[in-house]
RNA sequence: GGGGGUGUAGCUCAGUUGGUUAGAGCGCCGGCCUGUCACGCCGGAGGCCGCGGGUUCGAGCCCCGUCACUCCCGCCA
């Protein structure tokens, strides 16, 4: 069980014993080899695995930095005390370092080669009954895993994840520094913010009726810190939203790699953070490849080419727009001219090489869209027939051969290949397409699992229709800056919905294994550009003054152009341990309720505390 | 707020078409064992089968409801 940083801080007896014995310890678990053999020593750890011969006994006493194999028997004073402790009890043990007999040694430990024979144990904290096993690997129950997180810890794989963790961030703080960064910290009690996630709300005693909230993001902070002339700034931010939660997603609070500068073009930003990005992968991916120069997508070519704003390139898939070739006239299946008059579209996602499954394939397929709620996933099996590329499957028979031609070679598929069809209204055509492109690279394992594939997002739309309100809003950052000449935007017609929706902004997303790792701008550092976005996003100028007043008073003061990103420090530490779920890489993480199992977060509070705080509760009808 | 999955011993799980006394492994307790490292062997304790209701001669199994955990949708600028 090798642990990381096995040096010890601790002081070290000398083999004449001229020093005086530490209270706890001469080493840590991880630290004797053959060169202490003769050596009287102390260790202090929890006994992880006990193995009782009658005779002899055998303790692995385990501390963060390793293991070591403890051994008393009848002729040890201590033989009573040892025969009496059971796993993960605390102690201290004395005694003398010694070879293993030939041919007990274990190779897989560190300190496999000695043992230590005890001559003395002081039981330091007993344990009770374990609601979890800390030795082996055994799942348990997540409630259990977060009641008695203090016992998860201790297993070696979360232990690492953790080490892992603090390692990742370390590297992450010490490239910035070398990027010429600095590191700030900013209010972690602020104002509400009126866009954006839900926030958490903190009561103020002094002004009643009032609230403070936990910052979704510093993102106003940094951006005041370029106007306050400080040129590059980072910072390992927690930030707090109030939304649920997903396994990609902690409930309430996660970390960023928060970062913002000043005089710069989104070029810029981005030869300052790929190759931290890019390097913090190499360094703890283990060897796994990692993608040399990131490739830029725009926003609307993956929605096209992904499905999806968030592609896993490591999927070979590629999905291709076939509504021209059903369009065509001897193309007979009117399911999917009706989806195109009515302003839809067709995509094709090829299947290399799925000819060869079995007709369950196709149909579970089919199953799984219809649960997506399209009304089927239709589909062309190609096949070569002497020489000739042949269409096979329901809706083969609608699609002539020059036609079933036509569609191979838009989606770039050959005879031994299937392609299924997404067709709707663009959006929903092509979400149903990507998630039917991962779905297809899955089913026929298409996905190297051994590889970082990571790119950028770019310009993605600066607004969106809200169909819900019948309103144009921001489709992102409202402090984006717009990709559009300024004298144009600020005499744009709010009216002209068109223009407003094709606008895309400075905004840019890094996507890695298909999991979205950051998310950055460059900022509209001009107060009359932001006065326009706002109004084209149906906010008044009160509302603009209440909220982002102090903003807009800083834009007014002199502000530099200036941009920034920030990534995703959870997300990037999961990645980077392979894990599924981000609980796997916090520390003391909440479940998927926002609750703190360990601690009984959240909590009631006192009469006393609420009325304080002016607060009278106003609880839901059970 | 909605949908899916899961729920049987402390834990991981099995439990046939609804049919005697609900099983196994790990852990725990006791005994034996002087070289193991997932030690071994023998024995033992431990079950409101999540909870409530229903169907049935009979329910761990079928039905309804509910709760918990989890994954997803909504939400997450």
């Amino acid at each position: 069980m090798p642990r990381a940083g096995a040096h010890s801080p601790f002081v070290r007896s000398s083999s004449r014993n001229t020093v005086p014995m530490h209270r706890y310890r001469s080493h840590t678990c991880g630290a004797l080899r053959e060169t202490h053999v003769g050596e009287t020593v102390r260790l202090s750890g929890w006994c992880h695995r006990i193995r009782d011969h009658g005779g002899v006994l055998f303790i692995d006493l385990r501390d963060h930095y390793g293991l070591t194999q403890c051994v008393v028997d009848p002729d040890s004073p201590a033989f009573k005390v040892a025969e009496t402790l059971r796993s993960e009890w605390v102690v201290r043990v004395d005694g003398k370092v010694r070879n293993r007999p030939a041919g007990t040694e274990n190779p897989e430990l560190p300190t496999g080669n000695v043992e230590l024979y005890i001559t003395e144990i002081e039981v330091l904290g007993p344990a009770g009954e374990l609601p979890m096993q800390v030795f082996g690997d055994q799942n348990f129950p997540e409630e259990t895993r977060l009641k008695y997180r203090f016992l998860d810890l201790r297993r070696e794989k979360l232990h690492q994840n953790i080490v892992k963790r603090g390692q990742i961030i370390d590297s992450l703080r010490r490239r910035m520094k070398e990027g010429g960064f600095f590191e700030f910290q900013t209010p972690i009690l602020t104002a509400s913010s009126p866009e954006g996630a839900r926030d958490f709300l903190v009561p103020s005693r002094l002004h009643p009726g009032k609230f403070y909230a936990l910052p979704q993001a510093p993102q106003q902070f940094k951006q005041l810190t370029m106007i306050a002339g400080f040129d590059r700034y980072f910072q390992i931010a927690p930030c707090f939203r109030d939304e649920d939660a997903r396994a990609d997603r902690s409930p309430g609070e996660f970390y960023q790699l928060d970062i913002e500068m000043s005089f710069v073009t989104q070029e810029d930003v981005f030869q300052a953070v790929e190759p931290v990005l890019r390097g913090v992968f190499e360094e703890f991916g283990e060897g796994r490849p990692v993608t040399p120069v990131f490739p830029r997508i725009p926003y609307a070519e993956a929605m096209l080419k992904y499905g999806v704003d968030k592609p896993d390139l490591r999927n070979p898939i590629i999905i291709a727009d076939v509504t021209a070739e059903f369009l065509r006239e001897d193309v007979t299946f009117n399911a999917f001219k009706n989806v195109i008059k009515a302003g839809g579209v067709v995509r094709a996602i090829p299947a290399p090489g799925a000819a060869g499954q079995p007709r369950s394939f196709f149909d579970k397929l089919n199953d799984w869209a219809r649960g997506e709620g399209a009304p089927g996933l239709g589909y062309i099996v190609f096949e070569d027939e002497g020489g000739e590329l042949v269409g096979r499957g329901p809706i083969a028979k609608f699609v002539p051969a020059e036609a079933q031609a036509a569609i191979a070679i838009t989606a770039g598929v050959r005879a031994g290949d299937a392609v299924f069809f997404s067709a709707g209204e663009e959006a929903k055509a092509a979400g149903l397409a990507g998630k039917a492109r991962t779905r297809i690279g899955e089913e026929l394992d298409l996905i190297d699992r051994e590889r970082f594939d990571l790119c950028w997002i770019t310009d993605f739309p600066m607004f969106e229709w809200n169909e819900e309100e019948k309103k144009i809003d921001f489709s992102h950052n409202p402090f984006s800056m717009p990709n559009f000449d300024h004298d144009a935007f600020l005499a744009l017609d709010p009216a002209d919905e068109k223009t407003i929706l094709g606008i895309t902004a400075f905004q840019y997303d890094i996507v890695c294994n298909g999991v979205e790792l950051s998310s950055g701008a460059i900022r509209n550092h001009r107060p009359d550009i932001m006065r326009k976005a706002f109004a084209i996003a149906g906010y008044g100028e009160d509302v603009l003054e209440a909220k982002f007043g102090g903003m807009l008073r800083a834009l007014s003061y002199g502000a530099p152009p200036h941009g920034g990103i920030a990534p995703g420090v959870d997300r990037i530490v999961m990645l980077l341990c392979n894990e599924q779920n981000l609980r796997e890489v916090v520390l003391f993480p909440m479940n998927q309720r926002a609750e703190d199992l360990m601690m009984g977060a959240p909590s009631e509070v006192t009469m006393k505390q609420l009325r304080e705080l002016h607060i009278r509760l106003n609880l839901p009808e059970k």
